[in-house]
RNA sequence: GCGCCAGUAGCUCAGUUGGAUAGAGCGCCGGCCUUCUAAGCCGGAUGUCGGGGGUUCGAGUCCCUCCUGGCGUGCCA
């Protein structure tokens, strides 16, 4: 924790160093971390920036810096290595001192900040592509509270859309059934189960007669005018899903704070006032001719280019100036209905604060534990005890990158409406899908055709049904989790196994989906996603569970000593073991040290994996710690103070890293 | 066509704003349970970092170009 500032102390002194011997400013100073340990605990390049300035070979730079110099609190010694690396070690005994006293570096004033992740149509099951997406959010937003930042968590329901639509055609107009139908097969429960294959069908419907497409549209039309049998349907079906995913992610403990409805954004009139605002600043415009006629559309000539239309000659001179129907986005159909685009961008100026419009707000659901709740926008009556949502200074949109396009144009809006500080607070946060392997797709009983099978994997479609439900992957998991249990574990009671299988299953699942890095596709494959060994969830936990064992065997605290009023003790305690052993415990400890720069890292690079790649790495050492050395039957009391000061400091940072990524960590496994 | 992403060991992937001998997991071969849990540890084999140019003390990493694959470019989201 406070490498934060023996780091920026190593920075200055090099500044100031380097300014003084060559009159140089150098504006960034970066450490890396040698690969050897034998070279040190942090090693600077600065000396080959320099030497083309100075003309000077890098290596009688790095001497002459190192003399230069001279003592810095909290360094050992400085060598300069290979070709002119400046390598520092650190004073041990003072740094452990540090680590564990809480000399916390400052926070940073904390502004709000939004994440809106999940996001699933209320109209199906959740599926292992939406598991990618919550435990992506859950784990950054783990990440930004743990620095300290205030977050908000929005689930945004898009209610209205006509993914929705399609399911209440599904009832409707395949099943002939009514509202109370529908209710009746609620209450017999795996209502997102009944959906998921209702909604499958419903493509099949539109194929065998295309002009069933109409009764989307009109469905889609009476759904946002509210009439019945329709709209009430509608809100029945989404309120009862959204109820179904918010128990599937709890499961791994992936919670919100509000659920902000997309039909609400129509009731309350947010999308009118948008709508109005867009008209205004001629950031939409009538479409009078052409495929989008009676359409009010933006145009989007450059896409993903920040600044507007950079006026270059486009590409088919022959087109008089006409507007190429391609490079509009529409936003409001001819029929008068919006697109998600419209109302996403209301939603966004709401979010940033830059809407004068607000939500009521309602109890939702309670979690099991006591102040575990979920709010939910309204209409209707709102609650008088609500929490101040919205307002964000910052907005993070947790949302699958084939949406960046659609995102892009979001942001456009806001620039228009607002301004481009104001989309510069918006970020997209994007990651790529969840796949299939045709393997996976011949496991779950999907016919792959010939032309599929040569692809590396298939995408996942809700609309053919095709998929791994997130509930079913789970129960996978726990049902394997439980074998392993009771077959390690025979004397347990059977509720004790079922906790413990929950959690290791818990803990698989997150770190599958946080441990590749985002932008990366994943083809799912169930012998992957159930491996326990090596790279995996399990192989996390059960090295927390090892350290938890050995301070509980030998009677410790789980916590290193609160008060290091012995940074003698510990540095006689260095100087009494063998070196090689010394390098170890050090190595560790110094690892564990790291967790708060990852931290910062994922949020400076949106990449969650930084955490699972720390997490992983830290165990991996641990464990080789753990069968080299031995408390419980050591003598030696150096020996001994300094492996469970090692194991100590390991179990406090490593719990905090396995608690960013949302994995349990079982009393036993 | 245009845009975005990816190409690293047999397979799945890391590789910290350019840095020291390119690393893990799985799989394979050989060891380690009377000492804190073997979901583990130790050792071994495995590389045209897609191809070709360029930038420089130094390139898997930056630039150009080509190839391959995926996604996007809907009055779906």
């Amino acid at each position: 924790m406070t490498e934060g500032g023996l780091a920026l102390r190593l920075t200055e002194a090099i500044r100031k160093a380097v300014h003084d011997l060559y009159a140089v400013e150098l504006d960034d100073i970066i450490s890396t971390r040698p690969k050897k340990t034998s070279l040190g605990d942090a090693a600077f390049a600065v000396a080959f920036d320099l030497a083309r300035s100075a003309k000077m070979a890098p290596r009688k730079i790095a001497e002459a810096l190192a003399s230069e110099l001279g003592e810095i609190e909290g360094v050992q010694r400085i060598e300069v290595a290979g070709p002119g690396y400046l390598n520092f070690f650190l004073d041990r005994a003072a740094f452990i001192d540090g680590l564990i006293g809480g000399e916390t570096a400052p926070k940073a004033p904390s502004t709000k900040v939004i994440v809106e992740h999940t996001n699933i149509n209320p109209n199906k099951a959740a599926h292992i592509g939406h598991l990618r997406n919550a435990a992506l959010g859950d784990t950054f937003v783990r990440v930004l509270r743990f620095l300290g930042e205030d977050v908000e968590v929005q689930n945004y329901i898009d209610d209205t859309g006509v993914q929705v639509a399609d399911v209440v055609v599904g009832f409707l107009h395949i099943e002939n059934m009514t509202q109370k139908d529908v209710e009746r097969i609620e209450a017999t429960g795996r209502f997102d189960y009944t959906c998921w294959d209702l909604y499958a069908r419903v493509s099949g419907f539109y194929e065998e007669d295309r002009a069933r497409l109409e009764l989307r549209a009109a469905t889609l039309k009476a759904i946002e005018e509210g009439n019945a049998p329709e709209a009430p349907l509608a809100a029945f079906i989404a309120n009862a899903i959204v109820r179904c995913h918010l128990l599937t992610m709890d499961r791994i403990d992936v919670r919100y704070d509000l659920l902000p409805w997309e039909s609400d954004i129509l009731k309350l009139r947010f999308w009118d006032r948008a709508y109005q605002l867009l008209k205004d600043k001629g950031a939409i415009r009538l479409s009078t001719g052409g495929k989008n006629e009676g359409c009010w559309v933006m145009d989007v000539g450059n896409p993903s280019g920040k600044s507007p239309a950079n006026a270059t000659q486009p590409d088919t001179p022959d087109e008089n100036n006409e507007p190429d129907e391609n490079d509009e986005k529409v936003i409001v159909r001819s029929n008068g209905t919006v697109t998600y685009v419209g109302k996403d961008i209301a939603y966004q100026m709401w979010k940033l604060g830059l809407l004068d419009r607000q939500f009521g707000f309602v109890r939702f659901h309670d979690y099991t534990d006591p102040d575990g709740v979920v709010w939910s926008t309204t209409a209707g009556e709102p609650s008088a005890d609500a929490p101040p949502f919205g307002r964000g200074e910052r907005v993070y949109n947790v949302i699958d990158t084939r949406q960046a396009y659609l995102q892009d144009i979001v942001q456009r809006g806001v620039a228009h409406l607002a301004s481009e500080q104001a989309r510069d607070r918006s970020h997209h946060f994007s990651y790529e899908m969840v796949a299939l392997t045709p393997q996976t797709c011949r496991e779950l009983g999907f016919p792959v055709g010939p032309e599929d099978e040569s692809k590396p994997y298939l995408e996942v479609s809700g609309r053919k049904g095709l998929g791994v439900k997130a509930d079913d992957l789970l129960s996978s998991l726990e049902e394997k989790a439980l074998a392993e249990v009771e077959s390690r574990n025979p004397s347990l009671e059977p509720a004790e196994s079922g906790d413990i299988a929950n959690a290791i299953a818990r803990g698989a699942v997150r770190y599958f989906m946080i441990k590749t890095t985002k932008n990366r596709v994943i083809a799912f494959d169930f012998a992957e996603a159930l491996s326990f060994d090596g790279d995996s969830g399990p192989y996390l936990q059960y090295a927390a569970v090892r350290a938890a064992k050995i301070l509980q065997k030998v009677d410790a605290p789980l916590e290193p000593p609160d008060r290091p009023d012995e940074t003698q003790a510990v540095r006689r305690a260095f100087e009494n073991v063998p070196e090689a052993e010394a390098d170890d415990v050090w190595a560790l400890i110094f690892a564990a040290a790291e967790l708060s720069s990852v931290a910062r890292a994922v949020v400076r690079t949106e990449e969650p994996a930084h955490v699972a790649r720390f997490a992983l790495g830290l165990a991996q050492r641990f464990n080789g710690f753990y069968h080299k050395y031995h408390i419980a039957g050591e003598e030696d009391p150096s020996k001994r103070a300094l492996r469970l000061l090692a194991v100590q400091i390991f179990l406090r940072e490593y719990r905090f890293a396995l608690n960013l990524m949302g994995i349990p960590i079982p009393r036993q496994m």
